[in-house]
DNA sequence: TTGAGATTGATAACAATTCTCAATCTCATT
DNA sequence: AATGAGATTGAGAATTGTTATCAATCTCAA
């Protein structure tokens, strides 16, 4: 079975890009992290541990894990944009709180269905989508109710 | 019945603002564009008419506008910020076509449905919800017949 | 008509992202 | 292992999209 990092090398060498240093340790700390993380949030993580990385070099970095398809950047409507996994990750919708900021994945194939039905109608055919739902979670709710 | 401009007018007043002529010379031209115009091309169109007027009361003058439930700011993953009319619009999502750029809008009551059901699932109550579908557009899928 | 306070346009400031380039690194070839 | 052509890097400059600043101007209640 493939790991991530070995898509992550094969996609580089197929590109004609050289395997650096820089670049596997930024995945490394990528795969590392569980949340949807902004680039600042993943340069001071990468800072941590190899302080003479660049801000630029995040960037480039994230850029071409997402081309290999391990990652996707997110527009939230907060105006931040997070990369979040796509490696071993259905496709998947988000419920994203507005009093926390939490994001919750969630799945359905009920909504797929409908995805297709509606662009059935206009002859449209998807190739992406996206779908986000602004709310409040639960634990937000609970903290609303005691005050 | 109310008419955008009174509900706009209205709201200025609401809020103890005063109505500029620059503001209803906005308004007017955002409310003759059909399609979702970013702030350039508003700006364009605005100055096609009023060369005085400055992007940054375009600016100003559209974040009112969507205050005020005439408008909405979609981000589209393209990175473009487009407005489109919110007035006698009810809640719709989007097909967009990334050959051409077309927005169709569309609206589901199953869709709107299955929307709650999840939500409900997580007792998350939701506030405001973005549905975009990427794809090939009708004629998009004709014209590449062709080639 | 007046004037207190809001708005405007031009531009500066700002934040996020991309570009530039000399120094450095990578890796296929030897 | 050493070489070198070409890719990558880090630092900072440049660019882009948006917001803030401020003196001049406009609005509207009195």
């Amino acid at each position: 079975m493939k790991t991530a990092k070995d898509i992550f090398t094969e996609y580089i060498r197929s590109k004609g890009m050289l395997n650096s240093r820089q670049r596997e340790q930024i995945l490394d700390v990528f795969l590392e992290t569980e949340k949807h993380a902004t680039i600042n949030e993943l340069y001071e993580l990468v800072k941590r541990k190899h302080p003479k990385i660049g801000l630029a070099t995040v960037y480039r970095t994230m850029e071409i894990i997402c081309e290999a398809g391990l990652a996707r950047k997110v527009d939230f409507e907060d105006n931040t944009k997070r990369y979040e996994h796509k490696y071993k990750h259905q496709h998947h919708h988000h419920l994203v709180c507005v009093k926390c900021g939490k994001v919750i994945e969630i799945t359905s194939g009920k909504l797929e269905k409908i995805q297709q039905e509606l662009a059935k109608k206009h002859n449209f055919t998807i190739t992406k989508d996206t779908m986000e739902l602004f709310g409040i979670c639960k634990s937000c709710k609970r903290k609303e109710k005691k005050n």
